[in-house]
DNA sequence: TTTAGCACTTGCATATTGACATTGCTAAAA
DNA sequence: TTTTAGCAATGTCAATATGCAAGTGCTAAA
């Protein structure tokens, strides 16, 4: 975003303007003649206006005769300079105070909720990240015992977090060993990061545990493995995940299961996690998960408990709807 | 399966086999001409088997100068009368046993490791079914601080199941009282199936805790919510969810994107839990799941945790293999 | 600076064509 | 009675043509 910034004149503004918000309507191509009415003058003067916007890369033709596109670089203006946030219609409203009213729902439920009847109301697909694991402390671990050989593993955090493992344990080992040590662990390790654990682990609780259990390499290393094992785990909650492919710009074989693919890859959802405070706004290529669509998130803090709530759209996405209602959703989860 | 069933001439049968087994590799449809040097006669001859085979029901053409292409009818006679569970091949046996070689792996880790392979073999998409949450009985249930207001409530059944949710409660209700109620639940509700635990926590719990905490209804109110959060949740897991999707028969984005949904809605998993003993094959209608597939399932048992294996497949299914493989892992799973 | 007019380009939907694959049928051969 | 050769009929598929509609760029006049 550095650089010099050419302002548009109003009337180009307002024609950029024009093809991005009837684009984002219709998904064609915008003619001059289409907006020449509006606009009180020919399709010649547009046309004039046009060829200028697209030599300075805010627009695009898909053929030598087709009408005009938004370019990301387009899209960017809007939403930079052209765009305000819309004020919620009535209808959209109605839908999402009945949740927020509804003192019963957990605030973390409430959201799914939201995100669901935004996914509906936009048939954009809507992401929720949980606090990536690291950002955990251990609180508790807990061991239960359910036959004679097997046991569950419990973690719990201070966020509320809670992953469990289930074990088989050799009949050499008893419960009441592995409890001792489980006693240890939340004595010396609480209040760790999840992902430092393992480390802990090593240089705090296994030079020592010998003193206490026998077969004390075992038990080592089965705590190792369930704190591996859930410090890897995270949570992401989709909602809607067709209803982007039913967006007329994936009609596509290929583009359909690239995106599907990607949804899947855990690797990407990193790309997903908002970095930045407040609402942002990534088109195409400016986020890493897909050049084919925009995503827009914001973080959100549920009692320190912090994460990602984003919608995925295509570039083609009604930016002003969506910042305004998570601009709603941001200003209901702080109360 | 009643009624009369003819068996067909050896010739026949060969053909019939023949025509599934060149299918389910190319599938495309197969010529008379391209099986009359196997069956040492000519096209012709091959021609009027076919027009004979066509006419019983079990082959089909695509239109009406195309080769043939099994019915449901023939997939289902060449399942029960032509085919036999395939011997693995060394390279499949390989991958399959360092898995369960590999003792420091849970074993239902290995069930999963192990469809992960055979979903990478074979294209074919795996599906682990857990026990649904009404064959659990409630072992424990459990809550923890993690601030002034917010408490996690866990809930833990017989089989290894773990349920968590995070619950903000009023500043009226004490982390006390919620122990003492946990603990009445404990004493009067443990080894209930989940999904008679609201109904009992009306009848046994509700008309008592009122002599042992106040605000007794919104306490109730709290665990009602738990349980029944708790007993619709069923655990799913899908492995190879888009190889299916490359199958050629998943050409065309109506049907791409009506597999995603149906892999996606809940209310359909139900179709896909095996009932049944031993290995089962529905093949297209004979499934409730979706026309198009065939599904390969088989009900799994670790140590009293019962769950279904499926294998999800076009209708032109590897039956000999997938059957195979099925059979081995069955084995290896009870040792 | 704006506009009217027109030639030009492309997309799209719909035939047209020819090459090819495969069948069913008929009549001859085994 | 069963098998086969031969051939017309019927379909797919890919490439090509055709006409229509949409929309632009450019030029010259207003």
């Amino acid at each position: 975003m550095l650089g010099v910034i050419k302002l548009l004149s109003e009337r180009s503004s307002n024609v950029l303007k024009m093809i991005v918000e009837e684009y984002i309507k219709s998904a064609k191509p915008i003619s001059s003649s289409s907006i020449s009415d509006t606009l009180k003058c020919s399709s010649a003067t547009v046309r004039n206006i046009m060829a200028d916007l697209e030599s300075k890369g805010y627009i695009e033709k898909t053929h030598i005769s087709s009408g005009r596109v938004p370019s990301e670089a387009g899209y960017r203006y809007y939403v930079d300079n052209l765009m305000k946030p819309k004020e919620m219609t009535g209808e959209d409203m109605l839908n999402l105070q009945t949740i927020f009213s509804n003192n019963n729902l957990q605030l973390s439920d409430a959201i799914s909720k939201s995100l669901e009847i935004i996914s509906e109301m936009t048939n954009y697909t809507s992401v929720i990240l949980g606090s990536s694991a690291n950002e955990n402390l251990l609180k508790k671990v807990e061991i239960m015992p359910l036959s004679d050989n097997n046991i569950i593993a419990l973690i719990i955090t201070d966020r509320g977090h809670v992953e469990h493992k289930n074990l088989t344990i050799p009949d050499t080992i008893s419960v009441e060993e592995m409890k001792r040590v489980t006693e240890i662990i939340n004595k010396l390790l609480v209040n760790t990061p999840i992902d430092k654990v393992s480390e802990k682990l090593e240089f705090k609780i296994k030079p020592i545990i010998g003193n206490y259990v026998k077969q004390h390499e075992v038990i080592y290393e089965t705590f190792l493995n369930v704190f591996n094992d859930v410090a890897n785990r995270s949570s992401m909650h989709f909602v809607g995940k067709n209803n982007l492919l039913n967006q007329p710009e994936f009609n596509s074989l290929e583009k359909v299961k690239d995106i599907i693919e990607k949804f899947d890859d855990k690797s990407l959802v990193d790309h997903i996690k908002a970095n930045e405070d407040g609402i942002n706004v990534y088109i195409g290529s400016e986020n890493e998960f897909d050049e084919d669509v925009t995503i827009i998130k914001t973080k959100y803090n549920i009692n320190g408990e912090v994460g990602t709530i984003a919608i995925v759209g295509p570039k083609r996405m009604e930016y002003d709807r969506i910042i305004g209602l998570l601009e709603y959703l941001n200003s209901n989860i702080n109360r």
